[in-house]
RNA sequence: GCCGGGAUGAUGGAAUGGUAGACAUACAGGACUUAAAAUCCUGAGAGGAAUUAAACCCUCGUGAGAGUUCGAGUCUCUCUCCCGGCACCA
């Protein structure tokens, strides 16, 4: 019984592998380029569980087949360290977040280097490395000097006894979730990106990507472009007008009422007039209280007061409507204030059951030519909102900007780039809002780079997003310190090939495509996408069915996995669990069937034979020919259980021509690395098989000359013929009339239709 | 509520409109073994008829119902349930 060592030879294919160097990518190069690019981790304290490594493993066989197939392929891993996690660990432990950050990829390295993936490490990025975040910086300025970021005062989640703001994911329900509190807004001023501006061009671009239909569904409703309507609204004896947007000019004639969001300006226009002040102000106050998740969790319940005293008209039957405040109306959608249509819509209707308002069903009119008799004009709104940049924290790029008391915001010149992030002796925000940054007079207090005169820098930092939006772009030229990627290595890798991951299924794509586009505009990049093709990854739940977390103790530890399995069988199990975008269980019983097959596979080099074991050949063939295709369309479930097809057949013949074992060794090489590279070094062969040239399935060997066709009568399957693979329709019928089994059945009715569908099927229909 | 994706044996799953359940796990029986593990062989959707026994044979079967088709897991419509995302977007 001889059994398969793989502690033993999984580290010294690794240390080979690492010694040659055969996963190093080059620049110059006359080979077509393929960019293979998985999600980068986020390096967090609990490591890496047998979830993650799935997208790693399928971007470590795809881009290990395109090797062998002579393409250059980039193939690199890197750390999106900044953020909340790392910084609520150094609060935590009083320790700088950097150390924690350092630690935790020294352990995400160790794992993932026990699967044996192909990265070439010497592209390893960071984005909290100062030479990283100086361009991470530097795009900022770029978007500030095109006056795509702007300050502007937002909103955040503001817990009163911590004293600080809070993330939504820090909150639990409308409290805080580490004290308690009650949350409330706060408005902060904020640095604010332009993406609105980009939202056509990535609806319309939307088209030029080989992404998942639903991705793309999911990012078009995200952006949420909808066409309409702007119509003016008189304001009864006052010269002010309410604008509204709707999408159904049509119904205007059935707008009843008017409702404006409790934020909206006017209504503060209006106080003097408004004989029920106390009420509105109050519930101004109240809804301005209330956490988005309060507001949502009244359900459908509506809310609201009437502008007692404010009549708006009617702008296509001149009658008088009530105006209401409501908090169903969003601040920040559209104008803020719509023309309520009760016969039309569903919202509308129920707030009017609940106000005692008329629904009138008036006749739809065109909507085009009501809304140019009315003085409207057509116009297109989104729901996609500009991305609130700031984040009042520690552990973030910090923004690039000078506040100068005469020069107003001023950008860092770019030769002082990057502005480092200093030390602090308290990662704990400062109390007024602010980021702990602020109480560090010595970093804050500057020189103005324009009048010279004393100046405060900025303090917010850049949110985790940030470094993430560009970072495919680093792995392209990774160490030039000139520019963010060099001209010339732009041209010849963008855009990434195959961009594999899950999860992010809008925000980190939007927000890449955004800063894409805009470096685009510039000339920064030479291509108006950044990612090509994206491949998503479905998660790996634990055994229970849950979620992998520490909260559930189901973590699976991929290093336990490897150190009993082998990295081979892990990898080739991660891939055989189902398809590659399904979410699955985990299930340790049946991981033995690839380690069975590992096994299996050793013990038979014992079986090779020089010479070419005919009744192989089409197994061998139609495998080559289905893990190729297989591979390329991320169906890698598929072609796992093809080699055990062909490993089955191997075995059933009790021998394999070296020539086939090969062709098998080969194909097998991108899931299984490790026994691959062994079995083809006892072959003989002093090269690596990752360097091996990639075999071409033998198509005419698939080709037999005869071919068992099923018999359908009246579309059930009654017998079954062997006829040549070229036969006609007319020797195929006959050959299925002369089964005795067909025949039989053929007599029990009168024939109506007879076909043959080469290679198919051979189908009677009886009356 | 809206959007997206699903539903196939005990389980994960396979199947360009053409022999449903490949491949694997679990299970049962057998071989080997003092024994167990490992390994190997065999079986298996449900039901029925028939037989010494087996092969062979028949009916039903891919969430439910209708439809298109010579033929539907696959296409169309209606419905049920599950998962994911967004949640009052005018």
């Amino acid at each position: 019984m001889i059994t398969y060592d793989h502690k033993k030879i999984e580290k010294k294919w690794q240390k080979k592998w690492g010694d040659s160097g055969i996963y190093k990518t080059a620049d110059n190069s006359n080979k077509p380029k393929t960019f293979v690019l998985d999600m980068f981790p986020y390096p967090s304290g609990e490591g890496l569980h047998v979830g993650h490594p799935r997208g790693y493993i399928a971007t470590d066989i795809y881009s290990r087949h395109c090797r062998m197939q002579g393409k250059n392929v980039l193939h690199p891993m890197g750390w999106d360290a900044f953020g909340l996690p790392a910084e609520n660990y150094a609060l935590k432990n009083k320790v700088h977040p950097r150390k924690a950050v350092e630690k935790n990829i020294a352990n995400f390295k160790s794992q993932l280097s026990k699967i044996g993936f192909d990265y070439d490490w010497s592209r390893e990025i960071n984005t909290t490395d100062p030479e990283y975040y100086k361009w991470t910086q530097w795009i900022f300025l770029q978007l500030f000097k095109k006056g795509l970021a702007y300050q502007s005062n937002e909103p955040i989640n503001w817990c009163p006894s911590c004293m600080t703001g809070l993330a939504n994911e820090d909150l639990d329900g409308d409290l805080c979730e580490r004290c308690g509190t009650k949350v409330e807004k706060k408005a902060l001023p904020q640095w604010v990106l332009k993406i609105t501006a980009y939202a056509d061009r990535m609806l319309d671009d939307l088209s030029l990507l080989n992404w998942p239909e639903h991705i793309k569904e999911a990012q078009r409703n995200w952006i949420g472009r909808s066409e309409g309507a702007e119509i003016e609204f008189e304001v009864s004896q006052t010269n002010l007008t309410i604008k509204v947007f709707t999408t159904r000019p049509d119904t205007l004639f059935g707008a009843t009422y008017m409702v404006l969001a409790p934020e909206h300006a006017l209504v503060r226009e209006f106080l003097s007039k408004i004989q029920n002040k106390n009420e509105v102000l109050r519930y101004i106050e109240v809804s301005r209280e209330k956490s988005d998740i309060e507001r949502n969790a009244e359900g459908k319940e509506k809310t609201g007061v009437e502008l007692k005293g404010i009549k708006a008209i009617n702008p296509a039957n001149k009658k008088e409507i009530p105006v209401f405040i409501a908090d169903y109306v969003l601040g920040g959608y559209g104008t803020g204030a719509i023309m309520a249509v009760p016969a039309h819509d569903e919202r509308d209707r129920e707030f009017a059951k609940k106000f005692d308002l008329p629904v009138k069903d008036e006749p739809f009119v065109d909507g085009k030519k009501i809304t140019e008799q009315v003085g409207g004009r057509m116009t297109t709104m989104y729901k996609l909102k500009d991305w609130v940049f700031s984040r009042q924290r520690y552990w973030g790029e910090p923004i690039p900007i000078i506040h100068c008391p005469k020069d107003g915001a001023v950008a860092v010149p770019e030769k002082d780039l990057p502005v480092l992030l200093p030390d602090v002796e308290a990662y704990e925000p400062s109390g007024t809002g602010e980021s702990p940054l602020a109480n560090i007079p010595e970093w804050v207090n500057t020189t103005c780079p324009t009048c010279g005169g004393p100046a405060k820098r900025e303090t917010n930092t850049m949110p985790q997003w940030a470094g993430s939006s560009w970072y495919y772009l680093r792995f392209m030229d990774p160490h030039n310190a000139e520019a963010l990627v060099s001209k010339e290595h732009e041209k010849y890798w963008d855009p990434v090939d195959v961009y594999v991951g899950g999860d992010h299924a809008v925000r980190h794509l939007i927000y890449a495509r955004f800063w894409h586009k805009f470096l685009y505009d510039i000339g920064a990049v030479s291509v108006p996408e950044p990612f090509a093709r994206l491949e998503f990854l479905g998660f790996i739940l634990a055994e229970d069915g849950r979620k992998m977390s520490k909260r559930y103790g189901n973590i699976i530890n991929p290093d336990d996995v490897v150190a009993q399995y082998g990295a081979d069988t892990f990898r080739l199990y991660e891939m055989f669990i189902g398809p590659f975008e399904n979410t699955t269980a985990w299930n340790t019983n049946a991981i033995v069937g690839t380690a069975r097959f590992v096994e299996r596979v050793w013990r038979l080099h014992e079986k090779v034979v020089d010479e070419q074991v005919l009744a192989l050949d089409s197994t061998v063939e139609q495998t080559v020919k289905k893990v190729s295709e297989d591979i390329e369309a991320f169906k890698f479930n598929t072609a796992v259980s093809q080699m055990m097809i062909c490993l089955n057949a191997f075995e059933k013949e009790g021998r394999v021509g070296r020539m086939q074992w090969e062709k098998f060794l080969q194909i097998l090489a991108p899931f299984a690395p490790h026994i691959a590279d062994e079995l083809w070094e006892d072959l003989g062969h002093t090269e690596s098989i990752h360097v091996s040239v990639w075999p071409l399935a033998d198509v005419s060997k698939l080709v037999s000359a005869t071919a068992t066709i099923a018999v359908q009568i009246n579309g059930k399957v009654r017998g079954r013929v062997e006829i040549a693979t070229n036969a006609s329709e007319t020797e195929a019928l006959a050959a299925a009339r002369a089964n005795p089994a067909v025949a039989l059945w053929l007599a029990k009715g009168k024939e109506l239709k007879a076909l043959y569908v080469p290679g198919r099927i051979i189908s009677f229909v009886l009356g």
